[in-house]
Parts: structure tokens; sequence; C-alpha cells
DNA sequence: TGACATAATGAAAACGACTTTCAACTTCAG
DNA sequence: CTGAAGTTGAAAGTCGTTTTCATTATGTCA
């Protein structure tokens, strides 16, 4: 098992990379390009980490030249996700759907501290494999799955004996 | 790994272990118990498969005797989650949360055929295993995790290739 | 290059799953 | 039995997301 980085957003190489594959998603299906639509996809393509909606549009809304609006956001994010560029998690989304990127990224799942909000993203082969074969056993073509673990890190488990509840830190980010 | 079958709904004995369980919950809480609450407990715990607060809704009005009111039925059910009778469930969860018993009920994970909505319910240990030792890695202490497959059962696989599309049998239920 | 068909966009309304508010009704300890 | 406090249904409110519609942008074909 392997603890990865938390997604540190495409570099500019990537991002061309990865506009070129949602031109090709476009065209496949008659739609046309359109300069708002690279905009978002840039600002999701470049986001550290997890992100909500509402992060992507507030970024966006903050850089003076740009300005997308949410009903845009929310009919581009589905788009990214079909071309294979972003996918949706889990993570503390108590409240709205959560992104990140998945192009140029390695397969990964989540454990998550449910007092603080940190997040461990791990690859685990050996949990892959057993999937596979779990999957087969009962004849069915995997295609996707959510993997995700909660529990308390050990800061939050030692200041909860130390304190009574205070967080060693960050609170959850939901 | 084991298929479980699904969740087939407590018999008499079993519900009056589940309410006598709830009705410590309500005691420990400083609550007071109330017949309404034990209607939806009793619905709920009876109910076989995975159900929605909608499906509650339903067979609740269907019943001409006792008739709770959603509100009611969404206030109640995270009482029954805290108590350990049901939990939340991804399954199909598109729209609304799903609920399943899981008092007096074996743990276990959820393969989901997307094309068609067939559930096989699981129960892998050494894929348990697994996730104890990684939290563990990690300095975590596990309290729970979501973990669900998609993928197409081997009938929609077959009728896919041969009719190009066409389902074998019952829709996805969402 | 100009014109047309069609997709994309923003704004606002609609939607749907919940949650909250509040007045009337239970429950239960004293 | 009585009062304090919890519970309920009904209706209104919240919030993420989707849809509608008029306007604007894109791309193709003369």
């Amino acid at each position: 098992m392997r603890r990865l980085p938390t997604s540190p957003g495409l570099d500019e190489r990537g991002l061309q990379r990865a506009l070129e594959r949602l031109r090709e998603v476009v065209r496949a299906r008659g739609l046309k390009n359109s300069s708002v639509r690279e905009i978002i996809a840039r600002a999701a393509l470049t986001y550290e980490g997890h992100f909500s909606i509402d992060d992507l549009v507030r970024g966006l809304r903050g850089d003076a030249l740009v300005d997308a609006h949410p009903a845009t956001v929310y009919r581009v994010l589905p788009l990214l996700v079909e071309a294979g560029l972003i996918e949706a998690t889990l993570v503390s989304s108590k409240a709205g759907s959560r992104y990140e990127r998945c192009f140029e990224r390695e397969h990964h799942d989540h454990l998550v501290c449910t007092k603080c909000g940190t997040v461990v993203e791990f690859c685990f082969e050996a949990i892959e494999v057993l999937q596979r074969d779990l999957a087969e056993r009962f004849g069915f073509e995997l295609t996707g799955h959510v993997h995700e673990l909660f529990g308390t890190c050990r800061p939050c488990k030692q200041s909860d004996k130390a304190s009574g509840g205070a967080t060693h830190g960050r609170a959850p980010s939901r």
C-alpha cells in the first residue's frame, strides 16, 4: 500500500493534453468548442486537491477577467467526468458533490478523518485485486467502485483523550 | 467471500429486540417514547431489502390504520441509525438516501449492476482485514467505510451483446 | 465572407430532498 | 392530575442542482 500526494494540479503541458482530450469528446458528441468551457476545465484541472462546484465558481469569480455562471459549471463538470479528466469523490460530501482530477493521475481511494477532515489518498493494489476477483466470481464486469474509509487520525485521537473533544488543528471541511 | 441473502426483514421476535434497543437509546438521550416512532421503526425494520424514505412513507400511508408524516420519518431515521438498527447505503442513491437494516445482520458490502439494478450483497473478510491493516498503518482508528462495486452483470452483458442495449429484465431502481 | 443552423451561456425559475418552525398534542415525573 | 418537555403534522424554508428561455457564440456551407 502506498500513500499518494494530494492532487497537485496539472501544469501547463498536462493541461494542454487534457484540453485536447476534452476537444476530442466535444467533437465526438457533435458539440461546439467554447472558451467558457475551457476556462472552467482549466480551473478544475489546475485545482489542488478536492473541490466542490462552489470552490470552482468562487475561484472563477475571483479572477477578474473571467466569470463563469454556476449553471454553466454544473453543465460542464459532467462533460469533464465523461472525458475522464475529473471524477466525483465522496470525501466529506455531506453537502454537494466534490471532485478531483483523475487525468494523468494514479487511481486511489480515500481514508478520511471524520474529526479534522484530513484525507489520506492511498493506493492498495491487494484490495484492487480482490475486488476484481470478487466481481469475476459473481460474473460481473467491473466498471468502477467507491471505497472510502472513515476513522480518527492519531492527532485527533490524542487530543480527544487529552482535552475531551478539542481538535488538534483544522476543522472538517464540511 | 460469501454472498448474503438480501435483507429479509425482521420477524416479530427480532423486532421486539430492536424496539427494546431503540427504547434504550431514547431513554439514554432523555427523549420520550412515542407510538409513531415505533410505527416507523417497525416499517423500517421489517422492510425487505433496501428502502428509501419515500418507500417507507408510501408503505406507511398504504396502511389505513397508521399514517406518518414524511417530516417525522426524516426525524426518526437518524435515531434508528444512531441506535445501530439501520444504516445508510449508497446503492442507487442517485436521488435521496437509502437505508437497510443492519440490526442482527452480518456486515456486508455491495456489488451493483448499473444496467439492471441487481445488487449482490457480499462479505469478503480478506478485504476487511486489509482495510484494517491500512488504517492502522496510517495511524487511524477505523470507524466505518463505504465500499461499493459497480459493474455489469452477466445477463446484462449478454443481452447487451445480443440486442445492442436491451436489458434482460428489471430496470435500475433509480 | 456572410448567413444560417445549432450549441452555449447567464439569469431566473423550477425542482426535490431534506430541515426548520410553530402550534397542537403526547408523554411522563412528581 | 398537572405541568414541563418532547413529538407530531403542516407549511414554509433551505440548498444543491436542473431546466427554461432569450441572447450570444461557433462553425459550416454557399
